[in-house]
DNA sequence: CATGAATGAGGCTTCATTCAT
DNA sequence: AATGAATGAAGCCTCATTCAT
């Protein structure tokens, strides 16, 4: 099935040149403001052609989320192999840099997803992948904190509200980072 | 003069009016997703009246950012009567806050002016005031830093940069917060 | 309240022309054929404007069944000052008749809303309120067939079936008319 | 010419393929809400592969109206071997119970091509052969009731107009049938 | 011949803005 | 000044049709 391994592959690849184009159009403009033309442009497909990958505009636009809490999630493997809550906090400012790095576009397109208007168009599924992941992620971060909690070594607060707080300081710094243009 | 008096201090009281109500349906939907029906009905007038005290529905959003930087920038002064960079930076500290309670949904709604969609409609007049005004604040934090290097107390990287970092957390704590529901 | 009376006057008279122009231009090329620019054009307003009374293009297009109905229902009043079924299918006759005179084209749209697709954009309370009122028509003529039955003026089938051939042949020659241009 | 005409039963094997599953998606949806590519997915096709026996949409459901067109009118061969009218219009209520018993979808979607929208977008050529049939077969009704009347045994009214009637009655029955579900 | 991905025209609908009252 | 009905531009999305493989 050679042939058929190939259709998949171009289709895949095809599905992330949407992706690509979606997530630079989305950072420049904002979800609202950014039309499915625009993106179809910047890919060099037609209109159509975007619903062939994707259902409707909300589902491009939050799975792009879903593409970055991957990376995130996998990149947080790391800290199991660590024991020093000290030292976690440090991978984990080194893995959410990583994570900025490797994609800063889509990271921000997640916070604006998070913190705006509930996208009621998404699927059930996808909205509940995307909240699943970003739940094992918040909970990866408490875990840091409330193991140093315990051991004395962090100050004794709820380790959830740490791990937001952390998390708050950091998108803080992402988001702000591009509006200085 | 003092019927003229009067309808002027009408006329702003109706400003207010559709400020307020604008403030509260931008933060909760975002600015696209946001009618302007949405907010006359808000502010219990119909959609036309709203054109008689704002050009168009991007310099109602600006001018919300506006209200607050000017409330920010008046509360700065204080920061003149210290002399201590750490104190200062106490002082900061504690008006930032006092910013967020008097006003957090302008405030988050700046923040999204400021990091999110070019909004090109909006009068040249009003960007270059909100501009202004903003470096203005960045700037007086910055002068904390400058300061507290000079003097030894802060570790020596560039002031604006130092303050650009603190505006960042700040906003990220400050756009994180409801995102929590 | 004359000026509030003459508005809502106003406002039954605009509705009125859109289900006018809405009506010949369904009648002429069918549901799916006909777009609502098509409406607004014949209706001299623009496309926006039909939204203003109609909640989308099925609802507007229900709507016209419902008069129809609505004009039926009152004029099967006329049956129970009759006793004789066999006048009263008389009556009856006239009836299908008047209502094809009052408005055949309204007539033609009813019969495809019924023998065609489910309409699922329509608002629930409205398909309700069409379907009640096309069950009570033909209750009203199974009425007359129950009742000639059991007089022995009509042979012994089920009244609901009577009814339901009655008005087919009506409707096919309903439907037949206008194909013959 | 073995293999030829293999080919051209092949050939026409999978016309008649596409007009089944043609003929039913039509029947339920009608003609504009029905795609080609439920169509083809009925077919077990791919939606190109249609537009080698079509040469459109229109033309597909048009053809559909020929073929019943053409078993009816081979039916109406038995008309001739009658010579009393009374008995011949008993046998064109057999043939046309016949024929819709031979096809209903088929006859459905006839009378919607005739009594709706205007397809303009069929050939010239398909649409006088459905005209040219459709007249034959009204025509050798009107032949009946023609005779009929010079005979004294129908009453005198243009053959025509009689056929017309008749046609209407049974055409409204076919189509009320399915509308009760 | 068959496929099915791609196209792009066109329809429905929303909503910022205007203007007659 | 205030209203709110009307406008019409623009966006999302569907689907008949084409064409490279």
């Amino acid at each position: 099935m050679g042939i058929t391994r190939r259709k998949k592959k171009e289709k895949d690849q095809r599905r992330r040149q949407i992706q690509s184009a979606a997530k630079a159009e989305f950072s420049e403009r904002g979800f609202s403001k950014t039309t499915m033309e625009d993106i179809a442009r910047k890919a060099e497909l037609s209109p159509g052609t975007l619903y062939l990958y994707f259902k409707n505009k909300e589902e491009l636009y939050a799975s792009l989320s879903l593409k970055i809490l991957q990376f995130m999630l996998r990149r947080m493997k790391d800290l199991s192999r660590e024991n020093d809550p000290l030292k976690k906090l440090g991978i984990l400012k080194k893995i959410l840099l990583d994570v900025y790095e490797y994609d800063p576009l889509s990271l921000i397109n997640m916070f604006h997803l998070q913190s705006s208007e509930t996208l009621k168009n998404i699927s059930p599924a996808l909205i509940a992948e995307i909240e699943n992941r970003s739940r094992l992620a918040i909970g990866e971060m408490a875990a840091i904190f409330s193991e140093g909690i315990q051991r004395g070594v962090f100050i004794d607060r709820h380790p959830v509200a740490l791990a937001d707080i952390y998390w708050g300081l950091f998108s803080g710094v992402v988001l702000w980072e591009p509006s200085k243009k």
